[in-house]
DNA sequence: TTGAAAGCGGTACCAC
DNA sequence: GTGGTACCGCTTTCAA
C-alpha cells in the first residue's frame, strides 16, 4: 500500500494525506482522522526510500567503527556505546549506519557518506590526539559529534567522560588507602583519553609527593596480552608496585591471569582498579563491588551524545557544544587492601 | 555534482553517463573512459536515495540488536560477528543498518524495516528456542538469515556455530585430563545455543560414564556477577567440580574473582574453560592459550553469515542454506592442572 | 481546506 | 551506441 493508492481509496489526493499524516496544520480535524484511521487499517507505512529523496534527509546517522590493525577486532566498549546511542536514534526516528572499517580506511568511509548523502550526520569515537578527522568533516561540511576530545585547536563540537578526574580520583584512592608505588598500564597514548586518563594519574601522584616509574607504566593497545604481559613484567619486579590502575577491562582479564599465575590474589597481594567500559574492584571480598566505573556510563554517554548530534543535525548553525559527560565512580566499602610496602 | 550536471559537462544523455559508470556492455569503451575520468575528476558520487527509489532496493541490510531486559545492556558478542559481517557488507556495498531495542520489541522493528524498505534483508542473532521472529519474518517476506538455530519446524536459513560439538571436545578434554567433576556456568537455557552446549556437556560426561549434578550447572544471563555467584557457590559445596565450563567471557570475569576470593589458583586449585566469545585458558603457565575458542571464530561466523545472506536477496528462491560453522578449537599444550578429586 | 503538478536524482525501457 | 522519457513514491510549492 502506497501513498497513491491509500489516497485513492479514500477519495483524497495524496497532497491531503500526505498531510494529514504528517501533521500539517492546514487538514480539517475530521479530514485527519478519517485518513489516520484508513491508514492504520492498512498499516500504511510511507515508503522510506522516497520519502528520502523527496526530503533531501537521510533520517541516518553514520557511526564509523574501526577494526584495530592487530587484532581485527572492534573494541567491545562501541557496544554499550552504540546501546546508548541507539535508544535515541530510535526515538528520534533516525536510522543508525554503522560501517566498520579497517583502521586507516576511516577517510574514505565518511567521504563517502557525506559525497552518496546516505547520512546526515556522524559520530566520530575514540579521536586520536591529533585527528585528522576533524578537519576532514569540517571540509566536507558533514555535522559530526565527536565522543572524546583532541589537541586540535580547532573548534568543534565533543562530549567527553571525564578520564583526567577518574584517573585522579582513582590513584588518590589508592594512595590515601597506603600504596606508594602504582602502576598504570594505560591504553595506546596516540588516543587522546590515554593521554588525559595518563594526565590525571601522573597529577595524583605528584599531588601526593610521590613519583612515577617508567618501568610501572605500559602503554599499548589494549588486549589481554598486553595485560598480562605488563602486569607479569610488573610485577616481577624486585621493586614492586603495590597498586595498578588498568585502562581497559579486556586488558584485565590477562592482569588478573598474570596476578594468579604468581599464585596470588588480588585484593592482598596486589591492588587493581581497571577503568572504562567495565566492571571494577578493587577488593574481591563481597558482591558489592567497591569502586565502579560502569559499562552503564559509556552507555549514557551514548544517549547524551546521540542527542547533541541531532540537535546539531536540525539546527546546524548552532554554536558548538561541550560537554563533560561524568564517569559514575562509585566509591563503597573501604575494604581495600592494606599496603604491602 | 549530479548525474544531470555531470552529463550536461559532457555533452552526453544523463543515460549514457549512468551506463558507463554501471558497467553496461552497450557503451563505446571510449565514450566510458571519458566519462568515469570526468566522474572521478568530479569526485562523483550517485545519490543513493535516489539510487535506491530508483531501483527498489535499499542496498541495505539490518541487524537488529537487543539490550536484556536486566542489565539493558548488549551483549559484546554481538561487536565481533557485527565486524565480521561489516567487512563482507563493506565489500558488496550493502549498508548496515543497526537497531538497538530492548528485548520484546524485537517484532515491531522487523515489521517496520519491511514495511518502509529501509533494508533488503535481515541478520536474525541469539535466537530462542522457539522463536517467533521466523514465522513472522517469512510471513512479511523479508529474507533473512539465523545465526543459530531454533527448534522450529518451518524450514529457513541458518548458520550455526557447533556449540555442542565444542562443549562436547572441551568437556572430553577435561575429562581425559582426569577430572570427574565437572561443572557447567551456562547461557540462558531457553536460548538455542545455551541448551545445545548443554547437550554437548551433557553428552560427553555421559559418554565418560560420569553423572552430571544439578548443584554443578547454573544456567541464567551471561553477566559478570551471575559468573561470581554461579563459581562462588559451586566452589563452597563440600563436593565441589574440579573443573568448570563457562559460556562467556563476561561472566568469566565474575568467575576468577571468585576463585580468587577463595585465595585459590586457577588452573591448580581448579580448572576452567570458558567459551564463546573469548579469548580462554585452561592453564596459565605462558603466553601460549591451550584451549581457545576464539572471538575471531565468532568475527568469521559473522563474515560468513553476511555472505550466505547476500546470496539469499540476490536469488530469493534459491533452496535454503544450512551451515555448520566449526568453531576454532586450538587444543596446545597438556600442561593442564592435574585433577583434584 | 484541498488538489494539481513540479520536483528529488537516479534507473531502465523503448526508439533511433 | 546513444538519447528521450516515464517511472520510483513521496514532499512541497502554488493555485483554487
Amino acid at each position: 500500500m502506497n501513498l497513491k493508492e491509500l489516497a485513492q481509496s479514500l477519495g483524497l489526493s495524496q497532497t491531503t494525506v500526505s498531510r494529514a499524516l504528517n501533521g500539517y496544520p492546514e487538514v480539517r480535524e475530521e479530514t485527519r482522522q478519517r485518513v489516520q484511521a484508513a491508514a492504520n487499517r492498512a498499516h500504511y507505512q510511507p515508503n522510506s526510500r522516497a520519502r528520502r529523496l523527496a526530503t533531501g534527509r537521510a533520517m541516518t546517522i553514520g557511526h564509523v567503527v574501526t577494526t584495530t590493525r592487530k587484532t581485527e577486532m572492534v573494541n567491545p566498549i562501541f557496544a554499550d556505546f552504540l546501546a546508548g546511542a541507539g535508544e535515541v536514534y530510535a526515538r528520534e526516528d533516525y536510522d543508525l549506519l554503522l560501517s566498520i572499517v579497517p583502521a586507516g580506511q576511516e577517510e574514505r568511509a565518511y567521504r563517502q557518506m557525506a559525497a552518496n548523502g546516505s547520512v546526515d550526520g556522524v559520530m566520530v569515537q575514540s579521536p586520536r590526539q591529533h585527528d585528522t578527522r576533524i578537519a576532514l568533516l569540517k571540509e566536507i561540511g558533514l555535522p559530526f559529534l565527536v565522543h572524546g576530545r583532541t589537541s586540535s585547536s580547532d573548534s568543534y563540537s565533543w562530549l567527553d567522560v571525564s578520564n583526567t578526574a577518574t584517573f585522579d580520583q582513582a590513584a588518590r584512592f589508592l594512595i590515601d588507602l597506603g600504596h606508594r608505588k602504582l602502576g598504570l598500564i594505560n591504553g595506546p597514548e596516540e588516543l587522546d583519553f590515554a593521554l588525559r586518563r595518563r594526565a590525571g594519574f601522573d597529577q595524583a601522584v605528584a599531588a601526593r609527593g610521590l613519583q612515577t616509574r617508567a618501568d610501572w607504566m605500559t602503554q599499548g593497545e589494549m588486549t589481554e596480552d598486553y595485560g598480562y604481559r605488563s602486569a607479569r613484567d610488573m610485577l616481577a619486579l624486585a621493586d614492586r608496585p603495590t597498586a595498578i590502575l588498568v585502562s581497559s577491562i579486556i586488558s584485565a582479564i590477562g592482569v588478573r591471569r598474570a596476578i594468579a599465575d604468581r599464585g596470588w590474589t588480588m585484593g592482598r597481594d596486589v591492588s587493581v582498579i581497571t577503568h572504562d567500559d567495565m566492571l571494577s574492584y578493587l577488593s574481591n571480598d563481597g558482591d558489592e563491588p567497591v569502586f565502579t566505573a560502569t559499562r552503564s556510563s559509556i552507555k549514557a554517554a551514548g544517549g547524551r551524545c546521540a542527542e547533541i548530534l541531532i540537535d546539531l543535525i536540525r539546527t546546524p548553525d548552532a554554536p558548538h557544544v561541550h560537554e563533560l559527560w561524568p564517569t559514575e565512580l562509585t566509591l563503597g566499602r573501604s575494604t581495600g587492601p592494606a599496603p604491602t610496602s
